[in-house]
DNA sequence: CGAATGATTGACCCCCTTCAAAAGCGGTGG
DNA sequence: CCACCGCTTTTGAAGGGGGTCAATCATTCG
């Protein structure tokens, strides 16, 4: 399983994210990306860390890529977790601000940052796609601060499930944790316990079911979550 | 002072900003914004709000322009504080989903929003910048996300003052608060008191200094206050 | 099976919220 | 000029939600 990884890049790239478009519209983009070569990576093994040149821009496979940032104390605050199709590593500066870790077993695309940027200096057709995953992924930023700005956990884990499942696409009554409690705490902003702890009182409430060993969760009243994420 | 709106727009565009370079850089899109009409803002009066169609991209020529969202419940996050230079109403839908308004007197600067997207479609430099504007835009947004991702409220006060250095630019030392405590509230996910209560206690630390009504803020200690942010 | 890692649950405490009151500050009009 | 009013900020006291510490349970892997 953890056998030969193509493994010409050591630490790389940058981070950002969302663009499942791109593989439906995106004509000469998804074309570089299905000829670039692909890394494997295990559970906590990093993609790409702050402060790495930003040689490569990467396209996640399979898996989920927590986005974060460290705190000067050692605190990490997730800012996203990157699921198949989204694009991380995109970026103006040259070297990356955010680190990027798989969560669990994971697969990513890689490709050359420098020949994706100066093809889009000439196509505009490219630089606005870029424009609009960048946009995108602002939305998605947004909507976590929303989120997170929120004051009770419940309302967190609410918003939290409902974005899973929206991303996560698959059956629209699952969800599926793809990461531990202390990712879901550190982007959040709570601590595993709370995280826990509300998971425990949602089920109580009988809004959702949490099974095999807490990863996969079944949402039993969506208009009730909905509504307690207060979005 | 309150006199001749050139009242072309009543509700209008969408949410977004940061593109301070686009003065120094930007020669076609510069043009554009010069040549475009001056709408001039009372504190607390709108430039667009939620579900509006976006008609508009506005630049900011004076004041603040607070960017936030309206919860189901009442609340409101504010997403942003929008300063001269900053654009407001980039985005890829034909709505806008946030509100923009004005925490003091502003003038805003207002141009078409599809003559913008519709000249980058052939200009790929255009299309770039805008590309690089909103990863700005993105930028700054994850740095709020983190600071309010933080548990304490002086972290986030601290953050935010420096954010706020950074952009206001003029004295290094000075920061002026043109908005009220309860924006500032909503912006890092506290109350007014703690907010209140918060900048007392580090004006007791003797880190910062609070004049004229309370909305000059002298930073004394600045090393100190970078690391209470603990960014 | 036993060790390691992660998840859950409990008890206690602290920080922020909530509720309440007072004090600044700016305007307007007598 | 000052009294009065509205808005905002500040400060105080009490309560609650989540953090912290700690123990138990579950799952995986050697």
């Amino acid at each position: 399983m953890l056998a030969s990884h193509p493994l010409e890049i050591g630490h790389l790239v940058v981070p950002q994210r969302r663009t499942q478009e791109h593989a439906t519209s995106g004509g000469d983009l998804a074309e570089r990306m299905r000829s670039a070569s692909i890394r494997k990576l295990e559970s906590k093994e990093h993609v790409f860390c702050e402060g790495d040149p930003r040689i490569h821009v990467f396209q996640v496979e399979e898996g989920v890529i927590a986005i974060y940032k460290t705190l000067s104390d050692g605190r990490r605050r997730i800012i996203d977790f990157a699921y198949p199709g989204d694009l991380i590593g995109l970026g103006a500066g040259k070297e990356h601000i955010l680190s990027a870790q798989a969560t669990c077993q994971a697969k990513v695309r890689c490709h050359s940052a420098v020949a994706l940027e100066s093809l889009a200096e000439s196509d505009a057709g490219l630089a606005l796609k870029l424009y609009k995953s960048v946009c995108q992924e602002l939305e998605a930023t947004r909507d976590l601060l929303v989120a997170v700005g929120q004051r009770g956990a419940v309302e967190r884990l609410a918003s939290f499930l409902l974005a899973l499942r929206r991303k996560d696409a698959r059956d629209p009554d699952t969800v599926t944790l793809a990461m531990r409690r202390s990712d879901i705490a550190d982007l959040l902003g709570l601590t595993i316990e709370t995280v826990s702890r509300t998971l425990s009182k949602l089920r109580a409430m009988r809004v959702i079911d949490v099974e095999q060993g807490g990863t996969t969760v079944t949402l039993r009243d969506i208009p009730r979550l909905t509504e307690l994420s207060n979005a």
